[in-house]
DNA sequence: CGCATGAATGGGAGCGCTCCCACACACGGG
DNA sequence: CCCGTGTGTGGGAGCGCTCCCATTCATGCG
């Protein structure tokens, strides 16, 4: 039996060719109606049609990769370096909204961890070999170079999360800065005199917003700051920790310790600091910490917000007042971005890009109020 | 230009030809190289590696499934009807896991959320279709037909968990029996009278595991139970609420608000316990919460366990002690034991499976003691 | 009424690979 | 000196699909 070849016993599925042999047609015309061609008469298309439900007729995907040349799959890069607790809520809520935007298209999602040096190389390597037909980047950091690789060979990206403002790979992210302000602006509100702060790693975009959305907040209320009356430009958010004008300004890595000595130094810096916005939630669940540890009463002495709404904030004693980004609209935006950058991308034939979507989306933040503040 | 066809623009990198071709041989012999084959002359090999690196040469996936009618790809599975609470942590660690095992492999990892009953049909068809080489399935219910469908069409899978004690589809579970007999001694050692459970749904048989640890460890240390001296069977731990001999248990969900309503249904029903072991840290929090409410101090007058070890745990006040199981590990062996299962199963003639690896494999689980007890 | 025009269709070519058959070519024993 | 026996090797035949060219009609126009 030559027809038993490869992975034996697999028994694949029908063929196009039995599907279009039981609809009484040729190969090509059962090609056109199961994709969706208009140049096919309405009596074929239920024929074939017929055929394919009495068969149960399933495309081989690796055929029609292979001779369409589309990979009909789009990967979602992680980095895994990160710190876990960073990742866990925010990266599950995004594979939901991937996910489910996924789900109507009929691509596959692959999932790519990269670990280290090598798993990067295999990666860039597989993405210039056309292997998938775009890539959704997470949590990217300021110096990778992968998005620019990605662009170089012409694959399709998109990224949670700019790296700076001149971003100019497709992105999608949400308001840092607005949403730091409500939060600062919430802790004002509530009368606190004495805000500080607790920011990311100063290298990445998305603690710059924040910590200036802070500084505009006070700036807003008039609150003494480094640069009174002026607009303070984000990109200039970088600055010692013992800013001019009284602001608490201490950096921290998002991690929990990190938080936690953060919080420490404040106290030291300042014993009478009434309220902390940290940038995230892990952040604050170890500023939380360190103020049990010296006495403090959350809210009574100090008022506390985080950033993120993940599951930490809800479990904490009391529940974090927080900013809520909506992760899971982030994804599916990303992917709709994704696949109207496919949709054009691949024809150089002039065309300027019927309608791309807005390369670049920035969605709103929201204040969770609990009882923290 | 009869080249160029299908996708366009996709400059698809080298093909075995072009480094058959650079290398001076033929298109078998380099395919052979390129697999591993022990049949090709030293001098070959190097020749064709050689090429194989100055081109930069990537197999073609699609023509590689093609042609030898495998995916090299295999699919994780997560219904996600259920609570997102529970499958944070666990889903995250299993992902790690399993990513980390396939790294080495070339395998590609396929992500499938199911969510409804259309997209559980679509994927029964797509596997059915072999369209992936295996499936891993995360957290199946009970009554989950996926896991029989799968092996009626011959396509390898594990689960992650069993769904009973007569599980026959290959499995990697955690020793929940014995986790939840740690917990349970591990209060009975710290002098707790009355030690009560709040359990998961039962009939999820994790949640009954849990449950006969708790009657097996209370048992053993002499505490009246509803069957003294006998060994209670994991099967019939399904038993009515308020069990014969004054044991304490609590049906609730494994989501918080369920731990919230057992717990104060313990305390109306014997407001004298003194410890509970609860089958999730979710449910620790929910069961937290109540004794917070009814004015009880933790650990002081009532010990608090669960079980899981997540993020949760950490960020309770007091922090919770747990009972953490290796997930990632499990991760690793689902893998492990997939890709034996793939190595024998398509293979018909009559060998019987060299090594395929323990077709079940339960993996120990570990107290962690924190401050709730 | 004949011929250009368009719509619907059939089927060849080929995507890049693996499998396997056939073909060298080097041995050693009869 | 001829024939196994083995080791490397080349390349044909597809895998199931999409693309596209050719073909067949039915139609409308000159």
């Amino acid at each position: 039996m030559p027809a038993a070849r490869g992975g034996d016993a697999q028994k694949t599925g029908p063929t196009l060719e039995q599907v279009a042999a039981r609809a009484g047609v040729g190969r090509g015309t059962a090609s056109r109606v199961i994709n969706g061609s208009p140049r096919v008469s309405e009596r074929t298309r239920a024929a074939v049609q017929a055929a394919v439900a009495e068969l149960g007729y399933v495309p081989n995907r690796a055929a029609r990769a292979l001779a369409a040349g589309s990979m009909d799959a789009i990967a979602l890069v992680v980095p895994e370096q990160e710190n876990r607790l960073f990742a866990e809520p925010y990266f599950s809520e995004i594979l939901r909204g991937v996910s489910a935007e996924l789900a109507d298209t009929d691509k596959q999602l692959l999932l790519t961890l990269i670990r280290d040096e090598r798993s990067r190389d295999r990666f860039t390597q597989y993405a210039a070999a056309h292997r998938v037909d775009g890539v959704l980047l997470v949590s990217v950091h300021a110096d990778d170079p992968l998005p620019d690789l990605l662009r170089d060979v012409g694959m399709p990206a998109v990224l949670s999360g700019r790296r700076s403002s001149a971003e100019h790979v497709p992105y999608v992210d949400s308001d840092n800065l607005l949403g730091a302000q409500l939060a600062v602006e919430h802790l004002i509100g509530r009368g606190r005199r004495k805000v500080a702060t607790i920011t990311g790693p100063l290298d990445m975009y998305a603690a710059r917003c924040r910590l200036a959305g802070y500084h505009e907040a006070l700036t807003a209320a008039g609150r003494t700051g480094p640069e009174p009356g002026a607009r303070p430009a984000v990109e200039a958010a970088h600055r010692p920790a013992a800013a001019p004008g009284g602001r608490l300004v201490a950096e921290a890595d998002f991690t929990e310790e990190g938080g936690h000595r953060a919080m420490r130094e404040l106290l030291e810096r300042d014993p009478d600091v009434d309220a902390v916005f940290c940038a995230s939630d892990v952040m604050a669940a170890g500023a939380r910490l360190a103020l049990r540890e010296s006495g403090r009463d959350v809210p009574h002495d100090v008022a506390l917000v985080g950033f993120d709404d993940s599951a930490v904030a809800r479990h904490m004693d009391p529940p974090l007042t927080t900013v809520k980004q909506p992760i899971e609209e982030m994804g599916r935006a990303m992917v709709r971005m994704l696949l109207a950058l496919m949709g054009t991308e691949p024809d150089p034939r002039g065309a300027p890009a019927p309608d791309a979507g807005q390369p670049q989306l920035v969605l709103p933040t929201e204040l969770i109020r609990r009882g923290s503040s």
